[in-house]
DNA sequence: TTCGTAATTGCAGACGATTGCAATAGATCA
DNA sequence: TGATCTATTGCAATCGTCTGCAATTACGAA
């Protein structure tokens, strides 16, 4: 099975006896060509079954019509809504794809835009990795001068456009949403601290209790390394605190589902002796028992306002100043947040 | 922001005062340049940090070193692990990937294979859609004599090579066990009856209730279009039958979880008052309550071993026959499916 | 009749890289 | 000293497409 050759204009050409531009400008419907030359080209196209080579349309023209993504990981649910939303976007603006992912890990994220500069993208889009501490390599791409926006997973002394969630206003959300049900020693579990989302939705949390008069206790801000043997640490260590806090509020949702998993087999019954609230909105978390109170972020949109800025960039359509874009959240309330009455 | 000119051979070329050809020559590390030579032209490569334009080489050696995935869709668990084993495997043997999704429609299946093709990529991974029930798309791919590799949803009389699971051995795995935990009247509950995965789990669970000696009632089987409507119309229907089966079989896992929702909501328990099983091993079907039974299907590993086999098959490395490979699924006992003595 | 003009089409040179072959130089041998 | 060989490098064509410009033809106007 030996890759067939594909019908090139070269071939058009010959059997119509004409020259290759001509070919050429026929498929592009230059209006000065002959009426019936075109006529018979775009005919004989179409039998011969032909399709431009995007390769060398590419190198000619200098625009590859494709784009890059780098996202931490393709099965984390959320980012593959992110890569859903640019893909549809892209595709219907007439756009190609390339998907890469850096398995949350730095130096895969640097090849990973080697390769996809290498690959001649017209733009990239980026949601960093967790190990992404030092920003030499975006720096780089802007004093290349090559079009990048970053999502999600940001870093805010870049100066080009960013999506993101307004984290620290969906962590408040729900923290007030905590507070509100009558739930004062609130903590806090939170990923590695130089991460942006850590940082930003701790801020959120800071503030609900700040804005409700409830003083901090240091020890309820506990930090997992995300790893499940991280998440059930802190699960433990919550209930050993001394008081035990009444409520807990995730960083992300799967630390949350980790923890509930956790504090079942120590019998705790959730949420009449402890409350729980995660971030994301991940699938799983409409289907735990109790059903997980969280934040939610539409990946999907995401996806496509940030290609869409991406592509209005390029097409210069959009200012060369660099924005930020700040989406909304949307708090879910399930059961494991409602404080009830009686125990039962 | 402006896309920023690319450093070529060219000027690296003219930098040194040697021709351009002497410059390819030295960057492959081609014998027959004189070391010094060689060694000013990479060391100066480096320093002006030259990156080869992969368009340019892939026009000129006819191989683009790119191949195409197209999915169902990413947000789908399953595919997003294939994806991202496909990816893996391909990066490490120096291949990129483009990866589209056909959102379930035939007709975007065939764009994105139109795009693929003539993005000119070295070969296609494709995985069909649930409305793709004609096949001359394909046939037209291997007419045209493109290296393409099928996986988990194929058909199966496209004379290439394929990668599916067992799916009549997990289906039969699963029903096995509920047989074995007591059950006789067990439920299927399929997807659309043309679907591949329908045809083959039902295939599974008819040769172990006739290896049972259980006596099949047509009504058992029940067909859902896999919308949530679909599904919990299938829900009710199971309750109100006469005699009700003491055990339900979906065909996927995301069924079985609207189905058990469904059924809470009725205040049916599960097990107690009937048993559970899905397909797929979702991350949801663990954190479900009760946690579902189903059968596991290693994503990651399909996608490794349909992306290894294409690109042995463009190497020459594999023989010219397609061949069909089939994986192993792992049952995965939970709750859900427990005969339980005593009803608690 | 002659010339300007418009309508069509082809030539040739890019885009950036690769590669067969020719060319040049110095070295070696008789 | 002349001929042959070898090592090193450059020339030019190529991949498939696009496009500025030149070339050709026909036509109407003076």
């Amino acid at each position: 099975m030996k890759k067939g050759r594909q019908v090139t204009m070269k071939e058009i050409a010959k059997k119509l006896g004409v020259s290759v531009s001509t070919v050429s400008r026929a498929l592009q419907d230059s209006p000065e060509l002959h009426i019936e030359t075109k006529r018979k080209i775009t005919e004989a196209a179409k039998e011969m079954n032909y399709r431009p080579n995007l390769l060398a349309q590419s190198l000619r023209i200098s625009r590859s019509k494709t784009l890059g993504v780098i996202v931490p990981e393709i099965t984390s649910h959320f980012f593959a809504s992110c890569i859903s939303g640019i893909q549809d976007t892209a595709n219907t603006r007439g756009y190609n794809v390339m998907i890469c992912q850096s398995n949350e890990r730095i130096a895969q994220e640097k090849a990973n835009i080697q390769t996809l500069v290498s690959s001649q993208v017209d733009g990239l889009l980026i949601s960093l990795s967790r190990e992404t501490n030092t920003f030499e390599h975006l720096h780089e791409l802007y004093d290349r001068e090559i079009n990048f926006v970053l999502f999600d997973r940001v870093e805010e002394d870049i100066p080009v456009s960013k999506v993101t969630f307004n984290d620290a206003g969906g962590a408040y959300q729900v923290v007030k949403h905590l507070l509100e049900n009558g739930f004062r020693r609130i903590a806090y579990v939170s990923g590695p601290e130089d991460l942006y989302i850590s940082k930003k939705r701790k801020e959120g949390y800071l503030r609900a209790l700040e804005e409700y008069g409830v003083k901090i206790n240091e020890q309820w801000i506990q930090i997992t390394d995300l790893t499940l043997e991280g998440n059930l640490n802190v699960a433990q260590r919550i209930l050993q605190m001394q008081p035990r806090p009444e409520a807990v509020f995730c960083m992300i949702d799967p630390v949350a589902v980790d923890v509930l998993t956790e504090w079942k087999k120590s019998g705790i019954r959730v949420p009449e002796d402890i409350a729980l609230a995660g971030f994301t909105d991940n699938p799983t978390a409409a289907v735990v028992e109790p059903p997980l109170t969280t934040v939610s972020q539409p990946g999907y949109e995401m996806g496509k306002l940030a290609v869409s800025h991406l592509l209005d960039q390029l097409d210069g359509q959009a200012s060369e100043d660099p924005v930020s874009i700040v989406l909304d959240t949307t708090l879910v309330i399930r059961k494991s947040s409602q404080h009830l009455p009686a125990k039962n």
